[in-house]
DNA sequence: CGTGTTGTTGAAAACAGTCAAATTCGGTGG
DNA sequence: CCACCGAATTTGACTGTTTTCAACAACACG
């Protein structure tokens, strides 16, 4: 039913939110990008997509265009095997890059999923590559994108190889508060988008393993929980439980 | 020791070996580029290092500058927190690439240890950019590498949040196998260039436990384990764990 | 103001981890 | 050539964590 107001909404929007005035352009792909280049990508980033909460950006198998930035809105991203098993493989916010895997085969491989109604902006693929061959800058910077979620998948299987269930949701969401923090919000405060299923799906534990840590979590200081209202009431303890517990 | 006797045949490798006719083209960098790409490949990638067993090819905090192609030989790639954890993020063998990390930070952010004698190409980034703004395939071609790495880690997060024991090292042997395969080795025996705790690592899980699931997997007659010598009894067997546990 | 979804909690079971000891293997030096 | 050493592997007994199953509570939505 919104999807019809934003019509109007969008169209007075793009022209206030090509990436060279657009509040993320320090968190997305425009980062470090020079006027010109800047110029020639909001030429390239001309449409947007609504997604409503619950409904799916792209899915496993669909064929693969375009790149998303998230502009507003929260996504996660799934796998899910043959046989069933399925696998949350990230949580996505504004300002960061959605369907980097269709690259490989010209299919994506997972599904995009809202967590609540979102905005992303439309990155054609092949004109990104165009683009990036004219600009340095912009294909250095796409590189370093790519490279970036490399590094972050490896930092997702240190935890699942190697972190126990507290250790897991504690780094889960110190995370999640920095990439808010960077975003303006609170660092103490949050609204969790993700049921606990879906957090458990991510950490690699049953929903009933994560919202037993999120009561111990709060009998023991560290946070008050009310659902998915979570206030961080201990920052250094929580730190101290991904660090410390091995190294004693 | 080997270092001295093996420049001379680096030397007389160096021509010989070009991408153009080196035999893993369909594997590696070059595949599905034409003659003219092809030609300017060969120019980039000029020199060749070897990397005896228990060397590192590149540690975490190392300058980032070049990106490695696997000639010959086995390689690991492991991550560590700043609080000692580590965990292997994967094993490449020929005509895989090493150090995509290192593009987001102008910086490795894992160290890449050899596991045999090894020989590996060194493309230097800064000139692959260049040269990828001139060829459009090998431009592609690239970002499908870097794409297909994305997938692969999604793959390793599936596996590590939702699979049990059997399940992971089954999954392991069989993605082993099948990449041997593909170099033209046996389907069905294959040598381990790792030790227990090295799978462990990769899988989350204690080299006891790899070690006990090698013995489980033999005594049901799945496969014949001596040590680091692996024969595949029960191919099906062993793809049936993988599938069929779940979904009952 | 119900109804279905999401979240919490308890008790028991399954799984993997820990600790410890024994064994095998590959390589080195006598 | 053989004996020995250290590293890697196997195995056993036990412990601890996480899962499973089940019941119930809280909440969001229509």
């Amino acid at each position: 039913m919104c999807a019809m107001n934003d019509t109007s909404r969008l169209k007075s929007e793009t022209f206030k939110v090509a990436c060279s005035s657009c509040n993320l352009r320090e968190l997305c792909l425009p980062v470090g990008l020079a006027r010109p280049d800047l110029d020639r990508l909001d030429a390239l980033v001309a449409t947007r997509r609504t997604v409503s909460r619950g409904d799916t950006l792209f899915r496993a198998g669909d064929e693969f265009q375009s790149l998303y930035a998230v502009r507003t809105g929260f996504f996660k991203t799934c796998v899910s095997s043959e046989d069933g098993r399925d696998q949350v493989t990230g949580f996505q916010m504004a300002g960061e890059l959605l369907g980097l895997d269709g690259i490989s085969n010209d299919r994506h491989s997972c599904d995009a999923v809202a967590l609540e109604d979102s905005q992303v902006c439309v990155i054609p693929y092949s004109q990104l590559e165009d683009l990036s061959r004219e600009f340095t800058d912009l294909q250095h910077q796409f590189h370093k994108i790519m490279s970036r979620e490399i590094v972050r998948d490896h930092g997702v299987m240190l935890l699942l190889g190697s972190m126990r269930a507290e250790e897991r949701l504690a780094a889960f969401l110190m995370n999640l508060t920095q990439r808010l923090q960077a975003r303006g919000f609170s660092a103490s405060s949050l609204i969790l988008r993700m049921t606990r299923e879906e957090i458990g799906s991510y950490l690699g534990l049953k929903l009933e393993t994560v919202s037993r840590t999120f009561s111990k979590f709060q009998d023991e200081g560290l946070l008050e929980v009310k659902q998915r209202h979570i206030r961080i009431l201990d920052q250094a303890g929580l730190q101290q439980l991904i660090n410390g517990s091995t190294g004693c």
